[in-house]
DNA sequence: CTACATATTGAGAGTAAGTATCACATACAG
DNA sequence: CTGTATGTGATACTTACTCTCAATATGTAG
């Protein structure tokens, strides 16, 4: 199911599927947290080990078009990749615990971004951003 | 008086001052926006072209440890340094037209943190964000 | 003022992320 | 099934750091 989506996803943005994109979409979508560059060209290699750098990166540009996959960039920590549930432009909270990354809705950032307009004339055009701390889950089981 | 606070925040961090610290600590507080890692070194280098790459990084790294510099990162976009005037940990406003960068304060991000915590349960313990858009500034001059 | 322990520097090599190039291969529209 | 636009792999290159180490400078204690 999961993996027609995808597929689906990619025809849909106007991207060709081929097996090296098929085999990078499964990779991600089977990670249960970010993948570093290296730790995803590692993680396809094991699989396939003829396909080339520049495949992963083109690959994953390529999802990032289609909306599938996010880079999540921290100043001082190397980027990682991650496929996004969410359709579209979204935020990520991800607990430092479990490494789970889970996506924050518009609702919840559309009253910050309005605060933002009004308080500082500053208006909103896009921002990206991930919020550090621990998930509901891991704070249930430190009680 | 800007330069004897730089000055005065790196002892307060217990770090030492040197000439190098001194040259690349004015050279953030000249630049009108954020500068890359390659401009910064550029720009370092035609004041003293003595000082190594390593340096340049090695005092970023002491004025972050300040909470004098910040580093910017974005998905997709060269990193870029900047020297903060809030002291501790903030946030940024990047305008996209002037390129100027406004510290958000506390009291806007904080209740948003706030909604995060009651609405998802995730107990959030930090972010570094920038929100991307127009300054009043910019906004006016285009009317 | 001097001496010393300790931190910092510069040079240069090394690593990781990502991009460019180009001949060859393949997806998919017609 | 064929043609063409697009994707692929190999490889070289660039940028952004990081590491090492001998030489040097800082700030403190005497």
């Amino acid at each position: 199911m999961a993996s027609e989506t995808v597929r689906d996803r990619i025809l849909a943005a106007g991207e060709r599927i081929t097996p090296q994109r098929d085999l990078i979409a499964g990779v991600l979508e089977t990670a249960p947290r970010p993948l570093s560059a290296s730790g995803l060209y590692e993680a396809v290699a094991r699989l396939d080990p003829r396909i080339g750098r520049a495949t992963v990166f083109r690959t994953v540009a390529a999802l990032e078009r289609a909306g599938i996959v996010e880079q999540l960039s921290l100043p001082g920590e190397r980027s990682g990749y991650l496929l996004c549930a969410t359709v579209g432009h979204h935020h990520h909270l991800v607990c430092q615990r479990c490494g789970k990354v889970s996506d924050l809705p518009e609702e919840t950032v559309g009253p910050f971004f309005a605060t933002i307009e009004s308080d500082h004339g500053f208006s909103v055009d896009h921002a990206s951003f991930s919020v550090y701390g621990t998930c509901a889950g891991c704070s249930a089981r430190l009680v």
